[in-house]
DNA sequence: TCTGTTTGGGCAAATATTTGCAACAACTTG
DNA sequence: CAAGTTGTTGCAAATATTTGCCCAAACAGA
């Protein structure tokens, strides 16, 4: 995919993509950078921010915000899946494709908007939380 | 609104507030602490950040991510809408609250979980650049 | 496989954002 | 309206994130 988008390959994209991978969509910004700096040395922390954004430009990789904090995870193209994250537990809970593909059609169609629904969550407060005093 | 939530309203709140409601959604961290300070010399950055963010949780004003960059508008109760904001020209529109009603409906229905759906934008891509190349 | 062109990475410096803490001020209560 | 309580602010320091620059490395073409 990154090559298709005139970017090159290089050691270290490789090496944080895999990380990212394996992090299973539980790691931030920091996390990245301390696993790959143990399997590359040299791995700079200006490298992981420019390539975790390059990834997400591309598509590869998806952003999610967890409770004030950005975790990043592979893109899957085929099992596409959202977010509903809890403003008070920060529990995060995938949400099927098929919820948000009607709104993207309308979307289109009255607008000429074409969304970005791939990278996407929605923020809330979650069923075990209802009720529960915030903070 | 504050109050209610047990917040306090002091002088630099009221300031930060008009100073966003009279930027029109169009101020960024920077600009609102500028256009503070010029009315209330001490004003002071880190005040800027802690006080948007209250705002931000406290319902009163919405944050808006517009080309990397996050602004800032008052939350009209009434007139809630929300933005679609394009990637490449990172133009936003406003987007009619009716066409998130349904999905909300359903997530309530489904998940029991009650998105925000106040503070809410959908990156994209505009009619206008359709087609245009990226970047 | 070798060479030229151009992008990407490391490093250091610049910015941006958050946090700890002591002094201060808003709200509460009597 | 005075005094106590607790949330807030300013300041400075800590973190986090971005950027400029130059060298190294990836890819294209021969």
């Amino acid at each position: 995919m990154l090559r298709l988008q005139g970017h090159r390959i290089t050691p270290q994209r490789v090496l944080l993509l895999s990380v990212v991978a394996e992090g299973d969509g539980h790691l931030g910004v920091d996390e990245v950078y301390r696993r790959a700096r143990e399997a590359h040395q040299y791995m700079d922390l200006a490298t992981v921010y420019r390539t975790l954004r390059l990834f997400r430009d591309a598509g590869v990789v998806t952003e999610v915000e967890i409770g004030d904090r950005l975790h990043y995870e592979l893109t899957m193209p085929g099992e596409m899946h959202h977010h509903m994250v809890c403003r008070q537990c920060s529990g995060a809970y995938n949400l099927s494709p098929h919820y948000l593909e009607e709104f993207r059609e309308t979307l289109v169609r009255d607008f000429g908007f074409v969304p970005d629904l791939e990278h996407f969550s929605v923020a809330g407060v979650c069923a075990g939380c209802q009720g529960r005093p915030s903070r």
